[in-house]
DNA sequence: CTGACTGCAAATAGTTTGCATGACG
DNA sequence: CGTCATGCAAACTATTTGCAGTCAG
């Protein structure tokens, strides 16, 4: 059913692919077609994809997926941090690519979608003040900044 | 159907009773009192309630009412300014009553879900920064930080 | 009075689950 | 070969919409 060229990953890809194949072998995880797919429609991309956008990318570009894979790859991937979670609004899920593997934090266009990440956050020297004052014990922050990339605003 | 006696709002709603009354009729809208029910959940708690929340809440210490009307309410307030949108993680909606009707962010227990506003973000500087870096048109930023309140840590 | 509001039921949208079949390792 | 993955259909959850009856102003 499925035609494995269809799944050949583009160079940029074929870097990490065995890096990303051992990561989900050691958690016991196979390396599927279908999986690499997923992976390569978003580690080619700085913009994020809802499950729905995979699915039809690779309907168009690819070959066939179910839905519900793309579901359960994602999960996966996001569960192994291999991708990270975005937050732009909507009730819909929203997933990138994790670049650098530590803490950071994204620029996100909301005409286009896509993203920038960045990480010199600054934030300690806040979070300690918000902290002494309430007395939470704060765990983690989410910081994003939505605005009008330069492409698009040329275009307005 | 609905016993009027139910809806009366507490003595700190009744401070704002009449601005609210007159920010929704200048609007167009009425001030009905499953309206006013909503606004009673509200603007007592420094938690943030999804719509099912405030739906169960109002079933139990107050009376009858359509968790359709819930939603709706809940998207007015929000389009007047008078509640905001919380973002805990998830996928559904949750609010939270306005305080300051300024610019601010939220502190966020993930345990007992309690929010506390601050204003001060200092996020200027870096927000120039990043605009500078990558041509985006900055327009604006979402900052939230999680953690474990005095409270919930007390019990833990 | 009249336009706006409510509540039900039904429609939608997004996501998850059960299960038989198929494929990775 | 056994175990995990896939894909379909169906279930589920969250949210929205259509509509007839009801109420605030």
């Amino acid at each position: 059913m499925v035609n494995e060229n269809n799944y050949h990953l583009p160079i940029e890809m074929k870097l990490t692919r065995n890096k990303i194949a051992s990561i989900l072998r050691q958690h016991g995880f196979k390396l599927t077609p279908q999986r690499r797919a997923v992976l390569s429609v978003i580690a080619l991309s700085r913009e994020h994809f809802t499950p729905a956008d995979i699915y039809r990318r690779l309907h168009q570009e690819y070959s066939d997926i179910g839905l519900v894979t793309v579901y359960r790859t994602l999960r996966i991937l996001a569960e192994l941090g291999l991708i990270c979670e975005v937050h732009a609004g909507g009730s819909r899920q929203s997933y990138i690519m994790r670049r650098p593997s530590e803490h950071h934090h994204h620029l996100i266009c909301s005409h286009c979608g896509t993203v920038v990440d960045f990480a010199n956050c600054d934030l300690a020297e806040l979070e300690q003040k918000l902290a002494q004052k309430t007395g939470f014990e704060i765990e983690r922050h989410l910081l994003e900044f939505l605005g009008c990339c330069r492409n698009c605003r040329g275009k307005a």
